[in-house]
DNA sequence: ATAAACATTAGAGCTTACTCTAAGTCAAGC
DNA sequence: GCTTGACTTAGAGTAAGCTCTAATGTTTAT
């Protein structure tokens, strides 16, 4: 079973502008074509077409998808770098999501702050003594003690 | 105290073209100036400029930003609105962890298969039976079972 | 007092990642 | 056979977020 290039784009949530991007750019080499010339996908390029939004979405530059992309077309010389590649990537994604974690924290308390500020009907000021102490308790609670933006 | 912007870009691994930028787009309304016009920045600003980079690295938007700083500008009756914006970008940072959690996944899945390929000295296909029965082991171990890529 | 090392501005330029347009080709249905 | 709609290409345009330049001014150190 083939499939043409506008219902991969709605599969992966894609335009097929943005596919034919990705193949000019060298993502999808894999890709075959008809007798006309019009891209036809195939249930094995599903895999690469995952692997491909999964870098993507995870900040890989589509330059350094690329080069991921023509070290598997070379072979198994490249498997070392490849996983290279996924190792720096693995931390990539670790640091990204413990950014977002401590940003989740900041947050929270954003949130316990403005929450507190509208139940009472004022805006707290860094001298209010009681937004001082609460703050410190908020704190707490939100990443376990340490300060917080 | 005060600080120079190329402190204060130190301070918060920026350049000071990058924080004039933001001053242009309106994000610093709050930052001083000295007699000859140079910004000076004070201790009472670090909170402003976290925030700001919380927000920025969660992936909100310089307009959207500054919407929020003019907010807050406007007192205590942009309350609501300010909360209703940290709720939006708590779902917003929750989604993006959740989602980088399944790239995780994935990124786990390929560790996996090229550490598996390397120490063997040889690529699988996706025909090769054996490679087929322990991906589908290696899956149950890196997600739970759920299909991955 | 003079040079070096900062600061300022307006505005141009760059990169990434699309996003769209124009002009054309091709296959299917009436 | 002709229209419709999907495909193709090259290449222009766009938006965001910097990044840098040029011309100028100010502060600091010798």
């Amino acid at each position: 079973m083939n499939y043409t290039i506008s219902e991969i784009a709605q599969k992966y949530g894609l335009t097929a502008h943005t596919l034919r991007y990705y193949d000019k750019e060298g993502l999808l080499p894999f890709v075959e074509r008809t007798e006309s010339g019009a891209r036809s996908f195939k249930e094995s390029d599903f895999e690469w077409l995952a692997i491909i939004i999964c870098l993507k979405q995870t900040g890989m530059p589509v330059k350094q998808i690329k080069e991921f992309i023509e070290l598997c077309q070379k072979g198994k010389s490249t498997l070392g770098k490849r996983l290279e590649l996924f190792k720096r990537q693995k931390k990539s994604i670790e640091e990204q999501i413990k950014v977002l974690n401590e940003h989740l924290n900041k947050v929270n308390f954003k949130l316990w702050y403005y929450s507190t500020a509208l139940q009472r009907g004022l805006e707290f000021t860094h001298k209010h003594k009681k937004y001082l102490a609460e703050t410190k308790q908020c704190q707490k609670y939100v990443n376990g003690g340490k300060k917080c933006g």
